[in-house]
DNA sequence: CCTTATACATAACGTGCTTTTATAAGTGCG
DNA sequence: CGCACTTATAAAAGCACGTTATGTATAAGG
């Protein structure tokens, strides 16, 4: 039995996204490359063909994309030693620090929210933050 | 002072938001124009440039938005009565069926996501909910 | 009136994605 | 070995979506 208002949760996880999106740079990458390079750095290496299927992009798109990261200096392109016709697509470290600023920049605007929030509500979302966690693992 | 942890909360709001955005139709609207329609049905009809600073995108943009929602017949544009210049936009009976169904495939996307955590994380996320609202309003 | 400000539209451009089609190289199997 | 399958690249055409710069119509105020 689902306790929570699932209609409602979504709302409010799609109304906060679009908020903490409001403060991006102005040529900020695309939100593709954001999420291909976070599934990079949580996942580590992987192929072409698996990222285009986990992003549900077709694969000549994550053949751009990575050739698109590659020449930004956000990731690398390596063969895969066992299969000659594989390209490992890993996270440089510039594409760490990109994902790290962006963080940054995301928690800061978003502790503006929270500061105007009452300490009871603040509490409550630390409160759920593990089990938000757990949500979306 | 913020209880928070807030880097982690945006990281859980990204990756929940990533995680119910995989389920997507493969020809859904764009982020904004979700948002655009999202605001017109929350705040009811909007003029062009006011619809442009509260989404964050320039006139020029929201304009062509407009047109694209109204030849895809998810909103219309009408002049407003007492001032010749501008151009109210309002979400259509079509524009807010496509709402609906939207949040209806989160929401179960959703569902599914919270079926598997357990009734305590479930309850605290249930507690949690007014004040994520609040956050995002 | 005439001028200036406001609201919106239009034009020209760049990026990122899609499909489609073709090509090439590597793998695995009968 | 030879052939089918897999993996990736490349290139063309098209649409969505954003930008800046510029144009046009209405409004407002001296």
């Amino acid at each position: 039995m689902v306790l929570v208002d699932s209609a409602r949760l979504t709302t409010a996880v799609e109304r906060l996204f679009s908020l903490l999106r409001q403060g991006n740079p102005p040529n900020d990458i695309s939100l593709t490359a954001a999420s291909t390079l976070r599934r990079l750095e949580r996942e580590g290496p992987r192929r072409l063909t698996e990222l285009a299927a986990a992003e549900g992009v077709t694969q000549p798109a994550m053949t751009q994309l990575a050739q698109r990261l590659e020449r930004d200096g956000l990731a690398e392109r390596t063969p895969d030693p066992t299969d000659g016709r594989v390209v490992l697509v890993r996270v440089t470290l510039a594409g760490r620090d990109l994902l790290a600023r962006r963080r940054e920049v995301r928690a800061a605007h978003l502790r503006d929210l929270l500061s105007s929030l009452s300490a009871d509500d603040q509490a409550l979302l630390a409160a759920a933050l593990p089990a938000l966690e757990r949500l979306a693992p």
